[in-house]
DNA sequence: GGCGGCATCATCCGATCGGCTATCCGGGTG
DNA sequence: CACCCGGATAGCCGATCGGATGATGCCGCC
């Protein structure tokens, strides 16, 4: 890689530690340079705006608030968006689908080799897809898969099922009947084994199909 | 500080990235000097017995096998055990306690300024107690708690119920009646403001009592 | 020694859940 | 154009859950 260029990289992350870690990590790395950091939807906008980096390295749980997810929407609505490359520490497919569905270009994880992540940062840069393997197996997994998978609004269900909800509340919170609920619930026992709404999101979370709740 | 001896520091965490990020940011700084890394329980127990830290930052979320707790128990357990201090992101009731009564001296979150880890650091080293400020907070409310406090086996029953256990299942696991089990549901019940199972294990996740799944 | 908190166990009963079966509609596919 | 799938809806019924009430034994504490 020439360096004609340095890759612009902001960091957005809500625990301090990690940021620090991460810039003295790539910054000044082999054609990096972190020029920003931000820690919630704000701060991000704020100083994407005001650094236009080539790169966002993006943590999905920013604690209270918006989400990566939505960060993530946010910076690519933007004119002249940055590459967002998801950076987190979870790979269930709700995250995942919505990270890549919300504009990110890579979904890489935290236990992954740094040379990877350097390796990730440049290709994102250029604008070219970077997925950690268990990401991609699970997404490979998730088109060409010959078992059950739930479908997406089973997912909805599932979170919702996570969050404590009873039948008529979920109902509510969908806008569907009881009924559809209950039709979703049983779809979702059958494809997951289990015979219990507890047994549902134990294996959901299993499964990685949903990250639970804090 | 003088810097008659450095503290040695010993890094146990299982993603590369976070450890890699650690030891860039704390290395070298004023009297820390990082002489080891490790992700799991035997690569721990290897490189202390080896290097002899005086602090090891123990991260709490080691994927799968032993967690940090077990780590931190058997370090302890070793002759002349270097100071724990805990680093991690989840401050629930269940890990602090635990985490303190493996023998960790220290309990500090990845979301804390790293001047307070450097400080922390050395007083670790010094066998002074480090707790993050919500850490302490929450083992006072724990102690001198006016409020209803779930008890140990209520937490337990939470743990299960977060497992997605029926009462049946649940009860042969405790070894206890079913009666037992809807007892200490109640109680749970009360404490937390609910009326669901699943409501229950969100109020728990929500307030830190448990940690769900994954 | 009494009092309260915790854990244990037992009923009873209304509310909710879970399994089963069946219908309807819209969108994609052979 | 049939066909299948995902989504939405409905009723029925046995199993389970959740609430109320009450009782016993073991602690630690004043």
């Amino acid at each position: 890689m020439g360096d004609g260029s340095p890759v612009r990289v902001v960091l957005v992350d809500d625990h301090p530690v990690v940021r620090a870690g991460l810039r003295a990590l790539v910054d000044g790395q082999d054609g990096i340079e972190v020029v920003g950091e931000a820690s919630d939807l704000a701060s991000a906008e704020e100083v994407v705006d005001a650094t236009r980096p080539d790169v966002v390295l993006m943590d999905l749980n920013l604690g209270d608030g918006p989400g990566g997810v939505e960060v993530t929407a946010r910076l690519r609505g933007l004119p002249g968006p940055p590459n967002v490359l998801v950076l987190t520490t979870y790979d269930t497919e709700a995250d995942i689908l919505r990270a890549l569905d919300a504009g990110a270009v890579g979904y890489l994880l935290k236990d992954a080799p740094p040379d990877q992540l350097f390796a990730g940062i440049r290709a994102t840069a250029r604008g070219e897809t970077v997925l950690a393997p268990s990401v991609a197996a699970r997404l490979v997994r998730r088109t060409a898969a010959p078992g059950p998978v739930v479908t997406e609004r089973e997912v909805e269900v599932l979170e919702l099922l996570s969050r404590g909800l009873g039948n008529r509340e979920m109902a509510r919170e969908l806008l569907v009947s009881e009924a559809t609920v209950k039709s979703h619930l049983s779809h979702i026992y059958t494809k997951l084994g289990v015979d219990t709404r507890a047994g549902a999101v134990a294996a959901a979370i299993e499964r990685r199909i949903i990250r639970s709740g804090a």
